[in-house]
DNA sequence: GATGAATGAGCCTTCATTCAT
DNA sequence: AATGAATGAAGGCTCATTCAT
């Protein structure tokens, strides 16, 4: 009997997790109005069906595909062990972790592009919730910021929302962009080499410009 | 008034014109997947067929409609007069001059956004067009480098690719990731100060990275 | 009361079979291309999408119509008892036999009508299935040939193949030209006595031609 | 002058000429609901208006298409010159004479066969016409009879009506369903040799049905 | 006589979602 | 918890036909 309830316990969380892995992989590769119902049942290899009655509907499924990559990424920010270091390299650092995070787990970079396509229709219906997700963003940089004042290393006139969208905005950039740019600069950005060039001219730029 | 009737029927400059204005909307506002001939011609007030009889598939008409896109952006890069000043003042008078162009023409980010989120499908299927298209990109970059060893402005070090994507990025990620951020951030970024104040800090970003 | 209750709703079977039956009146009367599946859908009482969930498309549902078709008809002729006979007997029956399941069953005439119009396109794609399905009648008519040369009731010279279509080619070209027929002779072939009339001739035809 | 009048006079004849040419491959190959007016166009090349123009509708250009091939075929027939020879020679004449014409004509085949998928619809409307085209047909045969029963060539209780329909339906079933029958029978029937085959078939079957 | 532009109706197919078990 | 059957509303695209010159 707990064997039963156990195993459908256990069941009931593999089974969403499966869902939303799939749900992951095809909203990242043809954004919320792309994807198919029908090919993330196939992809978790469950009943289309179940996917509605875990999760309603594609809406919220989208919206929970969404927390969770969003999540991931906080978690793994926050992780960071930064105090150790001087704000300067605080940041650079932060830099760099947010570059191979996203360079290795690009999902939510496709999905909020498709979100802001959707002017954040699905986030907008769930302020609450996504702010509480992220709220360690903005505060991670403030924290940074301030304790560059105080051990100088950083220039004293930035702003941490200004800080977070540069970064973000540096790194999220070219990955998202890859196909259009290689093609618009007749340039390969995919390979390895092209990569690191990459980060190493964004923590430049970033580091120019923070310091004093 | 002759010629204002004569204008409105039968006339397949305009009509073109009209179509891809609507298309640009639409594919702007709701991307690739969500976008509707059928609002297409809606919004064009022209017949849902003659979309088909000028463009042959919803796939052409997004084609054409990125060609125009980034012509006009190109057009007016090449039309800024950068030759009376220094290679530093020129980066950020274009820095400058694309960020407004965005702010008032955001189609073009929009329409990038689908795109890669398709993988570059239209603009691989047309790589020799947009090529072309977008060459004086890369060579405005590059000149601008040049002059800028020459008159000493910048540091020698710099990459044109790079700066080509690290403006684009700083410029393009703030714009259309307006929705999600302002959400993540708890900053409202649609009001003009926000731009103002954004632009600034591009334009600091970059120059302390470009200045020698 | 319940059986019939529960017949009427969630049955797969049946409702397979609904839609090949009003498939078979469609494509009968219309073609494959003058075919709608929205007509097939209506008289069939069913939802457009159940035929797709079903049969794919309208080239697959028309694939199977066609085997549902030959399969009836060459079911027919295998149950004819035609060992008690001589060979000569057993192919005026078969003819006889032919004859009164077209006439009964014209749809398999105007099927393979429309099929040759598109160059068996569709029987080409699934040349074993239908070889296998249609195998029975060269066999039976190779059959009656060998036993006529045992029981010398049939000229020997004669070529099964040739048989097999001069038979059908009798049978069927008047009713399957029976309006263009009736139009270029002004001789109505539609009523009861026409069609007695013509069977008459068939074996007529066909008896003087086999008999030794 | 006179010129140019001629030339504009040789010009539409020419023009509706490529048109019905044009037409009559299309209608053979798709049937009537299968064909495409911008094929046919395209096939004439010239302006799909133009066979507005001149044949008014896609119903009333299959009509004059199906006019000139049952022309073509009786004219065929009616210049045999059969009078030289028995009643039984004869008719073993035409029979070869149609099987050559169909064998190289076989549009008239799918035309018909298209129109009777229609139930003789075009025909219907024009009865009148299509029955004065055709005349000659059960003509011709119904003078070989009585000229059979004078020398005696052949048997003398023949309908003209069933005469026709026979050697039609040996003749035309065979060249219409070469697709369907090959894949029935496993046999390849549109060698010269298969084809050479046939029509002897053909002759042995009428020439012993009709022997007195 | 000849052409390009324009239209409305309709066709095959797909999609997110719900029903019934 | 899980599944197969069923649905209504589009969606992209095509077709025969007409308009205007």
């Amino acid at each position: 009997m707990a064997e039963q309830v156990k195993k459908n316990t256990r069941n009931t969380t593999e089974t969403k997790r499966k869902i939303l892995n799939a749900a992951k992989k095809e909203f990242m590769y043809h954004g919320f109005d792309g994807a198919r119902v029908d090919e993330i049942a196939a992809r978790a290899q469950v009943n289309k069906q179940l996917i509605y009655y875990y999760f309603e509907s594609k809406d919220n499924l989208f919206v929970e595909t969404l927390k969770q990559s969003y999540k991931k990424l906080r978690k793994a920010e926050q992780a960071l062990d930064l105090d150790t270091m001087s704000a300067y390299e605080a940041i650079l650092k932060f830099v760099e972790h947010d570059w191979n995070f996203y360079v290795k787990n690009p999902e939510l970079i496709f999905l909020l592009s498709s979100e802001n396509l959707l002017k954040g229709r699905h986030i907008k219906e769930h302020k609450e919730e996504f702010w509480e997700i992220n709220a360690s963003w903005f505060g991670l940089m403030h924290h940074l910021l301030e304790k560059g004042r105080e051990d100088k290393t950083i220039r004293e006139d930035l702003d941490a929302v200004q800080l977070c969208i540069s970064i973000a905005g540096l790194i999220i950039f070219s990955i998202m962009n890859e196909s259009t740019l290689s093609y618009s600069l007749m340039s390969d950005l995919s390979s390895k080499e092209a990569k690191s060039k990459r980060l190493e001219s964004i923590k430049q730029t970033i580091g120019c410009w923070i310091k004093p």
